[in-house]
DNA sequence: CCAATTCTGAGCAAAAGTGAACATCTTTGG
DNA sequence: CCAAAGATGTTCACTTTTGCTCAGAATTGG
């Protein structure tokens, strides 16, 4: 999308100059950037790879909220005044982020319109996604919710091309992503593979047939 | 809280300053702010009273996503490049918003850090209340949402004060809010009541009895 | 004040979802 | 290559939730 093609260009271009208070850092496939309960003193931006968030509940059982790639931040709650981590980012992927310390952050935000506007915009963005994740919550049923998290993965990055390739994850985490259990999942991956809505070999990549598996949704 | 209320004070000075396309609208309770599919070309700053905001399912079921109070903004969608309004918003008492023209709220969100600043502060609070909210469907039953949803709002705009009152709402409203149906509210709200968490009589206002409540979401 | 509307409390059968177990398959790291 | 760890497919006894329906308050608007 150009829109974010102009984002990125914009923003990599301003990061560069933020110069003191922030740190281009790697995290291997798997490696946690960053805990619930830590200090929530700097800001994340991605510059490759994705990134998975999640929260553990008091009796240990975990959520997935969301999976970040290039060019969206995370860890802004700290910006908001929040002391401590409300939950985890791990790598899941090998990724690049540039890591910024809040206080770098604020100034930067206060100093240059076009971060500021940038980061606003990217607010908002983030702010209608976890709406219509709320409001998937409140409507549908699992199944529902599972073709909507897929047909959402499948289009990953890409704009208008109908792709259909999605990032390799367990059915453990589409679980905690659309807040059931895992035999639930299985059930649904199957009755979706068995009406040709995707396509997968165990262990294989995972397909999604968007126009087909479009009709679960909209039932 | 004093951060509220710095912020209530320099958003009204400088939204004053904004002139042209900005004006103050009075809405009587129960009327319609602006209803799903219409054109998104303002955002809304609430003066005095109570906004619902909501969403209609293709199937005509209905969800709320929130009940916001003086000092929050609404129908900011339309700045992230929404064209049309994905939810409804009525005044739940009698009104005083501020409506404020797409273009000159980009203008000034661009003109003045301070603004802009503020606006970015309440971005943020409003993802952090989302999150929340998604964490709480994706973690909890049906009994610990209704009395999540009860704490919160008893806490309405009072600060420290173990505040005991409940907005008058009815069940259906509050089933909306936390994804079930009335009658599931309904038993709840008399299983509470029995065990002294709650107290009303029919029609009378509603009082949460906090620290008895928070058992029920740490069972 | 009354009629109409809206809210509330209940009950119940049917549907959806849970949690745990167990037997395969796959992947991964020596 | 093999063993261990991780995923997946399935089953099953329970729970929870839904979707009704009904009848009795309570509220609201003339």
């Amino acid at each position: 999308m150009s829109a974010k093609k102009k984002r990125d260009f914009d923003l990599k271009k301003f990061l560069a100059t933020i110069g003191e208070g922030r740190k281009v850092v790697a995290f291997p496939k798997k490696q946690t950037i960053f805990t619930q309960g830590d200090a929530a003193d700097s800001v994340f931006y991605i510059q490759a790879g994705k990134v998975r968030l999640t929260v553990l509940s008091e009796i240990g059982k975990e959520a997935t909220l969301g999976i970040l790639s290039e060019g969206e931040f995370f860890g802004e709650g700290g910006l908001a005044g929040q002391p401590l981590r409300m939950g985890s980012a791990t790598a899941m992927t090998d990724c690049e982020v540039l890591q910024i310390d809040k206080k770098a952050m604020m100034l930067a935000l206060h100093r240059e319109h076009t971060f500021s506007d940038l980061f606003v915009a990217y607010l908002l963005s983030r702010n209608i996604r976890y709406e219509e994740d709320l409001v998937d919550q409140l409507f549908n049923s699992s199944e529902k919710r599972l073709a909507r998290i897929l047909l959402l993965l499948a289009h990953f990055g890409k704009e208008g091309v109908p792709q259909t390739a999605i990032p390799k994850m367990s059915q453990e985490t589409l679980a905690e992503m659309i807040g059931t259990t895992r035999s639930r999942v299985s059930f649904f991956m199957n009755r979706f593979r068995k009406l040709g809505f995707i396509t997968y070999e165990a262990g294989s990549g995972l397909q999604v047939h968007s126009s087909l598996l479009n009709v679960v949704l909209h039932d």
